[in-house]
DNA sequence: GATCACTTGCAAAGCATTTGCAACTGGACG
DNA sequence: CGTCCAGTTGCAAATGCTTTGCAAGTGATC
């Protein structure tokens, strides 16, 4: 089976070029500055979702200050450039998003070893327009994460 | 169309009695202590899942300190008296268990008013089971919730 | 009713994250 | 190129939720 189209970027493969996503900053009159260019070329080389901390120590060691990565990943994710994931253990992660896309998506994590495989299924649309004309809720979306023990874990 | 049975009990139309309760505490030799018959009181009287600092704040003046809050909740938890909820906002909320029921099930939330809808779907089992097979993973189980705007708030 | 392990209150500490503020700097413009 | 200023940054302090150390208090058992 082909590896289909991935929703996101950021796959080490084909990394989206560092230039492209400072166009895509500067089109949005958003300066392009050595600490968000170091923090977007960690997240293009990233397969998964990435916390800020991890993010934070593979940035140089005077590259930047942590709260400067807080507030530029707080920028991307208002510019659409990251997605925010939650895996409820306190500590938010993101994903690089190519152009236009809204990286809805979903993970499997490993329970034991908090390794993270991007999952292509969704929750069904048929059965959420149920649940949200049920309950009279308009633009019904949902946050989804698998849980479980990886092979290598077992 | 009748009120299915939910797998959660707190519904105040029919609230587990606190000595029911108080029993279960007793019978994991975990004392029955005032903080803990007053917070499962407010528990057992509850609809939907509850903050933390709610509780707190339903709480009489000197009726117990919010650190003992926080441990009464953990010990219910582990002694699977109550499920823990996560909808992303960075406050932990719990519901009351009946025995036996493991509590698995969903919320719809509304994202402007912070209602909150007990959902009786799940995700497929099949797709879940599908997930696990492909990526060789045991044990999966997932967390899932729904967001959206309530009609209220339209 | 004495005893003791379990509980609690209080205060301090832990984390992830945010914010105030003064110093700094891209990049637009001349 | 040099000026200029809104947008950025570093640093430190603050926030919000949650946990923890410790000494004092108290259910439950005998």
């Amino acid at each position: 089976m082909k590896t289909k189209a991935h929703a996101h970027s950021g796959c080490a493969s084909n990394p989206t070029p560092l230039p492209e996503l400072a166009a895509r900053l500067r089109r949005q009159s958003h300066k392009v500055t050595g600490p968000r260019q170091a923090i977007l070329d960690i997240l293009r080389r990233r397969h998964g979702p990435v916390t800020i901390r991890e993010i934070f120590e593979e940035l140089g060691d005077g590259d930047c200050d942590l709260a400067t990565v807080y507030r530029s990943m707080h920028l991307l994710e208002t510019m659409r450039m990251v997605k925010r994931f939650d895996f409820g253990d306190g500590a938010a992660r993101f994903e690089l998003l190519a152009e236009g896309d809204d990286g809805h998506h979903h993970h499997l994590v490993c329970t034991r070893c908090t390794n993270v495989v991007e999952i292509e299924d969704c929750f069904p649309e048929e059965l959420q327009a149920g649940i949200a004309r049920r309950n009279g809720f308009k633009s019904v979306t949902h946050r989804l994460e698998f849980f479980g023990v990886c092979p290598g874990c077992q």
